[in-house]
RNA sequence: CGCGGGAUGGAGCAGCCCGGUAGCUCGUCAGGCUCAUAACCUGAAGGUCACAGGUUCAAAUCCUGUUCCCGCAA
């Protein structure tokens, strides 16, 4: 038993969910990705992570710059796919394109909605210091984000990091995803409509925000720090060289915030402290304090 | 050619501007000391200073090219 489908992602996060629905032995009729845009150092144009896989795998691939024309959503209804699968594709699906595949489209989002619809769900989740987050599988409406849900699977945030959340979920997503289309495929798939309460959106990363500002409370700081962890990086000043604050712990104590209150990176903040335990000088390598320290002395007394 | 930083014993760095015996903080090993709060003392091993050319009596250091890593930006 397989599907037609075509899949649509661009990101690393798409990546597990097209190689798990290669490995069922789906059939891809096509894979639609966000084009290569010039990034990196460089500025050199680079195909997107789901692009290169679906290269590898000699699928067919497009990457049109929108969806909105006739002529692009023609070519995609001659693909007669039984479904269509999107992962973080970063275009919005116009009607055409929702009712040309036979069973719908199905979205994976990495959040447990209606809380975080939108860009940054993994991220906005550990800054807001939810206990908890997850993945769903849903069926796509023209609203953004806003279909009925076919499956959730959730895992506890504890205190881990953007980068180790990004991956676990995209794991688990890509499992869900499967497990959603096989239902659809055999026609028991149940919906479950969104609340209407609890709606949040997750608004994409802004840069500012990833600067430090030692007189929010620790609390905060940790899980802004974290949100952003290994990517873009939290960051603050240090000796008029910016450093990326990787991983941090919050403890007790009281000081001026933004000053180190021994020799080992314990910073004072609004409320509580941090002690920084992993960082990144500009140029550099990540590395723990330790090592940190010993190429970048910062003692009692000075201040981020 | 978007801007910029970096490549030095196992780790993190200094030295490079003002060429001339390779240094610091750790780690490792040996011995000593001490029964403990990331201990201390002594000693030792370990580096073709990213790679390839060039200048020079002499290059980690100056010049040229190459490779790799990273920050910004997107």
């Amino acid at each position: 038993m397989t599907l037609r489908l075509v899949f649509m992602g661009t990101p690393d996060f798409a990546v597990p969910t097209l190689a798990e629905l290669i490995g069922q032995g789906h059939e891809i009729a096509c894979v639609y990705s966000q084009p290569p845009r010039p990034r990196g150092r460089g500025l050199k144009p680079d195909p997107s992570p789901v692009t290169k896989l679906a290269a590898a795998h000699g699928l067919a691939i497009r990457t049109p710059a929108t969806l909105r024309d006739a002529e692009e959503q023609e070519t995609l209804a001659a693909l007669k796919a039984d479904a269509a699968v999107v992962v973080a594709y970063g275009l919005i699906l116009p009607r055409a394109v929702l009712d040309a595949p036979k069973l719908g489209c199905f979205n994976l989002h990495a959040s447990l909605l209606p809380r975080w619809r939108g860009a940054a769900p993994i991220q906005r989740a550990i800054m807001a210091g939810d206990a908890e987050t997850g993945v769903m599988a849903m069926r796509m409406e023209e609203g953004l984000d806003t279909g009925p849900v076919l499956l959730a699977e959730r895992t506890p945030i504890r205190r881990k990091t953007y980068g180790a959340l990004h991956d676990e979920l995209a794991r688990l997503g890509a499992d869900l995803m499967v497990r959603a289309l096989g239902a659809v495929e055999r026609g028991n798939a149940q919906t479950q409509p969104q609340a209407e309460d609890g709606v949040t959106y997750a608004k994409k990363i802004a840069k500012d925000e990833a600067r430090i500002d030692w007189s929010r409370p620790a609390a905060e700081i940790d899980c802004l720090i974290r949100g952003l962890s290994p990517h873009p990086g939290a960051w603050c000043e240090a000796k008029g060289e910016r450093v990326k604050i990787l991983d941090a712990l919050p403890a007790e104590g009281r000081g001026t915030p933004g000053a180190l209150l021994d020799d080992a990176l314990t910073v004072a903040c609004g409320d509580g402290v941090l002690k920084l335990l992993r960082l990144q000088r500009a140029g550099r390598g990540p590395m723990d304090t330790a090592e940190f320290l010993r190429g970048f002395p910062l003692h009692k007394g000075e201040t981020l």
